[in-house]
DNA sequence: TACAAAAATTAGTCATACCTAATAATGTTT
DNA sequence: AAACATTATTAGGTATGACTAATTTTTGTA
């Protein structure tokens, strides 16, 4: 990832990362609302700053067409997201947080500046591909490994299939999962669907079977 | 060092480290000027800023009297230096960055909220005591070892010394230093002192004589 | 003690990044 | 195509933490 010397301000970099996540999940237009769903602020605070990043050719705007990262505006959105999976790798495999402890540090983590500290961090760790989470974590040169994840309730009844992140992150449903020994790369077998209540029949690492419920189902991405 | 869950802004928590560090420095009292002048700021812009943290019940001050950290107020002061200097440790041990590039990615660092996060570093790093500057650094209950340093211009003739500090931290002192291959540790006779313009002839590491400036010895901290 | 210099404080602005309320533009129904 | 609903934008404000330019207050010296 090459210096981009010029520095954004914390909020700046909120915004492009949020916009980079958005234009991956909907391929569909990118609205001030959707932003702002996402900020937690509201609508006239995003079309503000809108305003900003254009001048600052971070995106393409244009009133009520959707919003659009520049080629510079990527740029730094990768290099935020990568510094903040590698910073939760740090934590998880250096200082001992758990799963769901990481992600808020790292949101304050991603910030610091310093042209060196991805790719120092980057090999100190080891060079990781994947984020406690199962998020592949850009390269040095922004690429970004393209996953295809599936939530567990679409995988067919008799298939195999890898854990390799979760949809929510509450930690709720992490301490849930710790309970039933599930974690990154682990395996589960699709055995049955209930009809009834869409309730999930599994065996996990070919352990005796469980149930799970459609919203757990929903929410564990897997890759088989 | 306890959890002091009520969280400062960035701004208070750089007035309230420097205000600890004048304190220890100079005994007199503590005035806006010199808070402004180690901010590089203004003095009306920091009289804004005690009216706030007198407020907050983080230092006590009336006008024109001079400041003085509360308890509370010390408190939070010995933690961001605890997170600052275990951070610089981090940087130089664990990232390889050098002994000039480390404190100004820590000004950032000292700032990253988590109750747990310097005792997990601290463990991590093996309960280091010193920071790579020679710097003390404060334990979880907020002690601070208080080695006693003085500049090498004021150390007697004949009379051997070990380098445990700079006071000055640019990077053009620290590459001089590099250069003369003085470190944490290093071991300096002071030879003679000249009194034409205060000039001083050391020996490093008991290596042939070398002459330094006045400038040059009062800002290399060492223990007799 | 008086008076000048220095230091501290107040008054009044500014930029950033938010907000609410009002208005305008776009989309969806009938 | 008109009416209504939704979404986006503008207008006008607020809090924080800076600044500059007065105006005290304190201090040091004559
Ligand atoms: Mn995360
Ligand atoms: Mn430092
Ligand atoms: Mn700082
Ligand atoms: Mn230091």
């Amino acid at each position: 990832m090459s210096t981009t010397s010029h520095i954004q301000t914390l909020s700046e970099e909120n915004y492009l990362k949020v916009i980079y996540h958005l234009g991956k999940e909907t391929k569909v237009k990118i609205s001030p609302t959707a932003i702002a769903e996402a900020l937690n602020n509201n609508p006239a605070s995003v079309v503000d700053m809108l305003k900003k990043l254009v001048d600052k050719k971070l995106i393409q705007y244009e009133k009520s067409k959707g919003v659009r990262l520049t080629e510079k505006g990527k740029k730094i959105a990768l290099l935020i997201i990568r510094k903040h999976r590698l910073w939760e790798v740090f934590l998880l495999e250096k200082l001992e947080y758990s799963w769901d402890e990481v992600h808020d540090i790292a949101e304050q983590l991603e910030h610091i500046h310093n042209p060196l500290l991805a790719d120092k961090l980057d090999k100190f760790l080891g060079f990781p591909q994947y984020d406690p989470h199962g998020d592949p974590i850009p390269s040095a040169s922004g690429e970004m490994a393209d996953i295809y994840k599936t939530i567990l309730s679409e995988v067919a009844e008799g298939k195999a299939c890898q854990v390799v992140g979760v949809k929510d992150t509450s930690t709720s449903f992490l301490q849930y999962l710790k309970k039933l020994d599930i974690g990154i790369g682990t395996k589960v077998l699709l055995i049955e669907k209930i009809p009834f209540d869409n309730s999930i029949v599994i065996s996990i690492k070919s352990g005796p079977n469980t149930t799970v419920s459609k919203i757990f189902a929903d929410n564990l991405l897997v890759h088989e």
